[in-house]
RNA sequence: GCGCCCUUAGCUCAACUGGAUAGAGUAUCUGACUUCGGAUCAGGCGGUUGGGGGUUCGAAUCCCUCAGGGCGCACCA
C-alpha cells in the first residue's frame, strides 16, 4: 500500500523463494523502488521493515538479504492452519470461485468421423479434459464439446470407401477412391452392413447406396470414438454437428453478418474476408469461385454459434499443424464484434510414436497408425493420461510405446499414486477412519521436523498452483506439483513413523498424512487419474 | 523466401513469467529397513542454459544476430 502511494508504477513481486534459506516469502520491492527513489535498495528495505509490525504467530522473522530482498519466515500458525483447512475442506480443497457465473466452452478432440482415434487425439483428449476440469475447479460453468465435421468432402469419401468395400465383398471391381480410407475397419463394417441389410444392399443404385454408406459409416465411427473416449474417461456434454449449422441456416446467416459489416469483397469470382485488417497476414477466401464454401466459413459460423449460446469464453484445442489458422479465426471473430478474450486456442503438437527404437509413421489413409485404444489398453488409462499431461502441450512429444508399456516405476504416475497408497496404508493399518480425525484435539505444533515443515508448506501451495494452471491453461503444472509433493511425502514417510510415535505426536502426524492424502487425491482426480488405496 | 513455436545435465523435462548457488526424474556409481508397502529413501557423477552481441542492480527468461529442429504460408480439409 505504501509502495503504491510512493510509486504506483513500480512492478514488484511477492514470491516463494526457491532456496529455503531465503524464508517462506520474499519481495524484491526495495530493489524495484531504488531507481525511482535514487537510493540504495538495502536502505529502503530497512525503512520498510521498520515501518511494519508483524504478529509473531504469523511472521516469525523478517530479514534483509542479498542486494535488497526482504525475506519473511512464517510463524507456526500460518502453516498449521493449512492442515486444518485441508482436512475440513477435503475434496473441495483447492477449489475457488473466481470463475463463478462465467460459462466456458472447451472444445477438443473433434476428430473427423472417418476412422479410429489415434494417439494424437489422446493427447488432445487428456489435455482438453484436464483444462476443463481446471476451469471447473475455479468455479466456471464448463461445457465439454466435441465438434463433428460430418458435412464435408471427407465424409463423402468415407461413404465412397465403404461402398467400394461392400462391392468388393460381393466380388465387384470397385476400388477405394483416391483420397479415400483404406483401413481394415471399413472392411469389417462392410461385412456387418451386408449381414444386417442383406446382400441386396449392394445392388442399390450407386447414389442411394453411397448416401446410406455415408450415414452408416459416420454413425459407426462416432460410436467407436465415443466408446474409446469413454474408456479413456473422457465424457462430452455436447456433441455438435456441422450439419446443424447448415440445417439452421447459420452458414448463410454468418455470411450475411460479415457482409453487413462490410468485411467482405469479391475478387476473381471469389468472396474474400478482410482478415488482414485484424492481424492476419492476408485476406482469406470464404466462397470459392465455383460457388462452394471453404472450410473457413462453417468454422466461423460454428464459433459465432458458441457466442450465441451465451458462452463467455470459447477454448479450442487444436493440433499444432493448424496454428496458421489461429490468426484468421481470431480476425474473423473480432470482425464479428467479439472480444479478444472470448477465443483461445491451445495448441497440441502432434505425437510421434516410437516402437522398437524407430518412429512409427502413421497415416489414416493407409490404415497404418497407432490407435488410442491400443495405447491405453497396453499402458493403462492412468499412465497414458498422466504421460500426456506431464509435457507442455506446445512441446514436441515422442511417445515411446515400449517404455510406456513397461508397467514399472519408469512411469511417473506410479510414483505419485504410490505416495497416496502409503498414506491410505497408514489408516488401514491403524484402523482409523481418516475422515473422523479429531482436528481440535490434536497438537499440531508437535510437527517440528524440517521435512514436515517443507511438506506443510507445499500442501499450502496447492490452491495458488491451481489458479496459475487454470490461468495459463497448462495442466502440466499440476503434474509437476504432484511429483514434487510425492517426493516430499515419500521422504517424510521414510524418515518418520506415524504409527508407534508418542500418542500426541501420532495424532498430529495422522493429520499431516491425511492432508497429504487429500491433496494427492484431489490433484490426481483433477487430471482424470485414479488415486488408489492399494496398488 | 516470409511468419509462428522450439533448442537447458548422456536422455525426458522444470525453473513460480526479470531474482539470490539453474533443479527433478532417468541412466550410471555408492550407501540405507528386524516397524505404517523397497513401486521407497540418502548421497556421488553430470551444465559456457545452441553460438555471439546488447538492455540493468540482476538474463535460461526481454531485444538484435547467426546456427539447428518442427509447423504453417491454398479458391484443401
Amino acid at each position: 500500500m505504501l509502495v503504491r502511494m510512493a510509486a504506483p508504477d513500480v512492478d514488484y513481486v511477492l514470491e516463494r523463494p526457491r532456496n529455503p534459506e531465503h524464508g517462506d516469502l520474499a519481495t524484491n520491492v526495495a530493489m524495484q523502488l531504488a531507481p525511482h527513489l535514487k537510493r540504495k535498495p538495502r536502505e529502503i528495505a530497512q525503512e520498510l521493515v521498520d515501518a511494519f509490525e508483524f504478529p509473531e504467530s504469523f511472521v516469525s522473522n523478517v530479514e534483509i538479504a542479498g542486494p535488497g530482498f526482504i525475506n519473511f519466515k512464517f510463524g507456526s500458525h500460518a502453516l498449521l492452519d493449512v492442515l486444518v483447512n485441508i482436512c475440513e475442506l477435503g475434496c473441495d480443497y483447492g477449489r475457488a470461485d473466481v470463475g463463478k457465473g462465467k460459462s466456458v466452452n472447451v472444445e477438443f478432440v473433434s476428430a473427423n468421423p472417418t476412422g479410429p482415434l489415434h494417439v494424437g487425439h489422446g493427447r488432445g483428449a487428456a489435455l482438453g479434459d484436464a483444462v476443463a476440469s481446471l476451469l471447473e475447479a475455479m468455479g466456471h460453468d464448463v461445457t465439454r464439446e466435441f465438434y463433428v465435421n460430418d458435412a464435408g468432402l471427407q465424409v463423402e469419401r468415407l461413404g465412397l470407401s465403404l461402398w467400394a468395400r461392400i462391392q468388393q465383398l460381393r466380388g465387384g471391381e470397385a476400388e477405394v477412391p483416391e483420397g479415400g480410407y483404406h483401413g481394415e475397419y471399413l472392411i469389417e463394417l462392410a461385412k456387418r452392413v451386408i449381414e444386417h441389410e442383406g446382400s441386396e444392399f449392394a445392388d442399390l443404385p450407386q447414389e442411394v447406396g453411397v448416401g446410406r454408406c455415408r450415414e452408416i459409416a459416420v454413425e459407426d465411427q462416432r460410436k467407436e470414438q465415443t466408446k474409446d473416449l469413454a474408456d479413456f474417461r473422457v465424457k462430452f456434454d455436447c456433441v455438435f454437428s456441422e450439419r446443424e449449422l447448415y440445417a439452421g441456416d447459420e452458414i448463410t446467416a454468418s455470411l450475411e453478418a460479415l457482409n453487413k459489416r462490410g468485411l467482405t469483397y469479391e475478387s476473381d469470382g471469389a468472396l474474400w474476408l478482410r482478415t488482414s485488417e485484424w492481424g492476419d497476414t492476408k485476406d482469406r477466401v470464404l466462397r470459392k469461385s465455383d460457388g462452394t464454401f471453404t472450410y473457413f466459413l462453417p468454422d466461423i459460423a460454428y464459433h459465432r454459434n458458441k457466442a450465441g449460446r451465451h458462452f463467455d469464453r470459447a477454448i479450442d484445442v487444436w493440433g499444432a499443424d493448424h496454428h496458421g489458422y489461429i490468426s484468421r479465426m481470431r480476425a474473423a471473430l473480432k470482425g464479428l464484434g467479439l472480444e479478444d478474450s472470448f477465443f483461445d486456442v491451445i495448441l497440441v503438437q502432434l505425437v510421434k510414436v516410437m516402437r522398437d527404437g524407430s518412429e512409427v509413421k502413421f497415416s489414416k489413409r493407409t490404415g497404418d497408425f497407432v490407435t488410442l485404444r491400443a495405447l491405453f489398453e497396453e499402458t493403462g488409462v492412468d499412465a497414458a493420461r498422466y504421460f500426456f499431461l506431464t509435457r507442455r502441450g506446445d512441446a514436441q512429444f515422442v511417445f515411446d510405446v515400449d517404455l510406456a508399456k513397461k508397467q514399472s516405476d519408469e512411469n511417473p504416475v506410479y510414483y505419485v499414486q504410490y505416495a497416496h497408497t502409503r498414506m491410505a496404508g497408514i489408516f488401514r493399518k491403524a484402523e482409523v477412519d481418516p475422515t473422523q480425525l479429531d482436528l481440535e484435539g490434536a497438537d499440531l505444533s508437535l510437527l517440528t521436523e524440517e521435512d514436515e515443515r517443507a511438506l506443510m508448506k507445499h500442501l499450502g501451495l496447492y490452491p495458488e498452483m491451481l489458479v496459475k494452471a487454470a490461468d495459463t491453461l497448462e495442466p502440466y503444472r499440476v503434474t509437476i506439483y504432484l511429483d514434487e509433493l510425492a517426493r516430499l511425502v515419500n521422504g517424510w514417510y521414510h524418515r518418520h513413523r506415524v504409527i508407534g510415535s508418542p500418542a500426541d505426536l501420532e495424532r498430529a502426524r495422522m493429520i499431516l498424512a491425511r492432508a497429504a492424502q487429500i491433496v494427492l487425491s484431489n490433484g490426481l482426480n483433477l487430471l482424470g487419474v485414479t488415486a488408489p488405496e492399494r496398488m
